[in-house]
DNA sequence: TTTATACCCGACTAAATTAGTCTGAATTAT
DNA sequence: ATAATTCAGACTAATTTAGTCGGGTATAAA
């Protein structure tokens, strides 16, 4: 409950990694994986939802790899987790289904309630304050 | 991904229910199962951990059920969770664990940063807040 | 222009977590 | 006594997450 998955560790690592690197350097999938013993195929895939998501740039061919694209105290943790994971249902709200069934129902439900107090600490983070 | 699990909801939904009552009412297991169509067993479950964490009392017998006991008020939403769910781990550190390894790594992980922004944030937020 | 290196992509399997069920108790008002 | 209710834990099912695999595409360099 509450948890991060790990592609958005991987990320966070992966990003970590190149932000202590020359802007020009280039780093590989491999040589992060093998330094932080991750598994390179997922790693692959999370460092091309990144790529997709304009937060690095890819390089293709030989020597080829990644480097940091965005400016990271740009991006807020939402978009980032989203970027990675898909929209964040941060968790299913069981009033908002069938809320006429019970008159004594707030609009605003519970669980909302909490689905707005984190949102909004994660739309105040910056990618940047968590890496650096 | 950083969901509440249903037996999180559903005590926040019991407890919500039994606040709009007296405080000496005795709201049964049944009567919220069937007014918010949940699982009763699983209803059941959540109850009887609130009971044990000393959220609510319970009472034996025909005519029994739950009243509210603690001041909501001073539960924190960590004391909460971790009395439903047990221990959080809110994420496992991939640094942590082998730390050696890494010598470009603070000692303080971007993961652990998230970590403590979240419990921060939840040690702020009374049940109360939530539920009423 | 061939070749090797590295990214790209989606489908698949395995593992872990969460949700829900079942069975049988213990407690107590009537 | 009996019926209503909580208590407890083992069990199964469903869902989500983690990880694997196979076959592609792009490109630097020989």
């Amino acid at each position: 409950m509450l948890k991060l998955t790990r592609k958005v560790e991987y990320a966070l690592i992966a990003l970590r990694h190149m932000q202590n690197k020359e802007s020009r350097a280039v780093t590989n999938t491999k040589e992060i994986a093998e330094m932080y013993d991750i598994p390179l195929e997922l790693l692959a895939k999370t460092l091309q939802l990144m790529a997709r998501g304009g937060i690095v740039d890819a390089v293709h061919g030989p020597n080829g790899g990644y480097k940091i694209k965005a400016k990271l105290e740009n991006i807020n943790m939402i978009e980032f987790f989203e970027k990675i994971e898909g929209p964040l249902g941060l968790m299913d709200c069981y009033f908002d289904s069938d809320c006429t069934q019970i008159s004594a129902c707030n609009i605003r439900s519970p669980i909302q309630k909490i689905n707005d107090n984190m949102r909004n600490m994660f739309e105040n983070m910056s990618v940047d304050e968590i890496t650096q």
